[in-house]
DNA sequence: TCCCCAACATGCGAATCCTCCTTATCGAAG
DNA sequence: CTTCGATAAGGAGGATTCGCATGTTGGGGA
């Protein structure tokens, strides 16, 4: 089971961080709330955890941007906060439940496993990447973006899944070529520069914001700013 | 939106009961955790709320019961019993959240609602059809034959889903041709028996079991035994 | 600042592969 | 022996991949 754990508090990370690894959950770690972002669209987690108050993107506004872009992974809230107004409106910014600093361990471990074996995370289960509004699904081999279903190649689909697993990193050519053609020699060919145009027409053109983005003399990277 | 609300004590029937119908949300009562369980499993609620100590079956034993029986909707289980040990047993016998008394209505709500969000029944819909260990699933469009992935055409897919509709029956090559070809006349041709051909190639050879099997004169039929 | 060249974008089309279906031939059932 | 079914072979058409040629753009040097 992977858990993303958002806090920037040392105390209750470390007992919730070993207390997780303890119950054989691999936890990954981020202590502001745009790293958090990040994290929970490029990996699949069963369970998200985050602290109301962390630096960056609060708890709450990030729960309203992880649900605005579809993803349904279940969130637990922490919170020094306990009034109902507080819990309120956890909830009702996506949160699946809310829980009362201080607590003890094993109630805090019985409602993530609660909301671990929820069917929605069975389904997340599959292979999903995201970036922004486009989603890519390696088990199913869909993609889609704003919701529309885009249909593309083998080729197409090994090169964009390429691209997302390594979201804003740059990618050389010379990359690409190995990885989605599997040549380690330079072809003389401007094969990548063909296919990243390709995949720009049904990709990027239609829509608000582009994604796929050229890095003069470096490569491509993908990411949602222009 | 409909909920389950199984309650005994009357202040708090009235209260919780007045406040759900005010928020639009059709409410059936049941005063002990017998009714209860027959009327979860009878009807098709987005959310049940069960207090733990009810006359009958108590609402740790209902949890237990009704997953057991595979039932997968939201349970939220109130007790005036507000020990960890009482938290993470709910929490283990299967609820998905567990609120102490006395609460705010408004916590309440909110945590219903957060339940009632899941898309537990949405992806309920798993389109798999079986035969022996040969299984279609029409959503993902794959088919697996003890454990392999075959992999088929689209006429080819077209052929196999109409057949493993239709288990166990016997259908003539006319059938075929208007349900996976969409011709109500006779094309002069032998399609049928070319892509039944191709099926067998991919779907029975190399397996023990026969699954496609000719009936002379009359058509092809799905089935088990030889 | 301007110019030029390398880097990149893109239109076009050839080669290849996949899918579908037809035809022809052979075997099996009744 | 006649009819029905199995199977091999191959062509039409479309999708896919990739190379090439020609625009277009970025940025370093004169």
């Amino acid at each position: 089971m992977r858990i993303l754990l958002i806090e920037d508090e040392v105390k209750t990370i470390r007992s919730l961080r070993q207390g997780l690894e303890e119950h054989q959950w691999s936890v990954d770690m981020a202590y502001d709330g745009d790293t958090g972002r990040r994290l929970a669209l490029q990996n699949d987690y069963d369970v998200i955890v985050s602290d109301i108050i962390v630096p960056g993107v609060n708890g709450l506004e990030l729960c309203r941007q992880l649900r605005r872009q579809g993803l349904k992974t279940p969130i637990l809230l922490l919170s020094a906060l306990g009034e109902t107004d507080d819990k309120v409106s956890g909830l009702e910014a996506g949160a699946d439940d809310y829980l009362t600093k201080p607590f003890e361990f094993r109630e805090f471990m019985a409602r993530v496993k609660a909301l671990a074996r929820r069917p929605a995370a069975v389904f997340q289960a599959e292979q999903v990447l995201r970036m922004a509004d486009l989603e890519l699904d390696q088990h199913t081999r869909l993609v889609r973006r704003a919701g529309k279903t885009i249909n593309l190649t083998p080729r197409e689909f090994a090169l964009l899944e390429f691209l997302m697993r390594h979201p804003g990193k740059v990618l050389s050519k010379v990359e690409i070529s190995e990885k989605v053609w599997d040549v380690d020699f330079d072809t003389g060919t401007n094969v990548v520069e063909v296919y990243v145009n390709y995949l720009r027409n049904k990709v990027d053109k239609g829509f608000d914001k582009r994604l796929i983005h050229t890095l003069f003399g470096q490569g491509y990277i993908l990411k949602e700013e222009a």
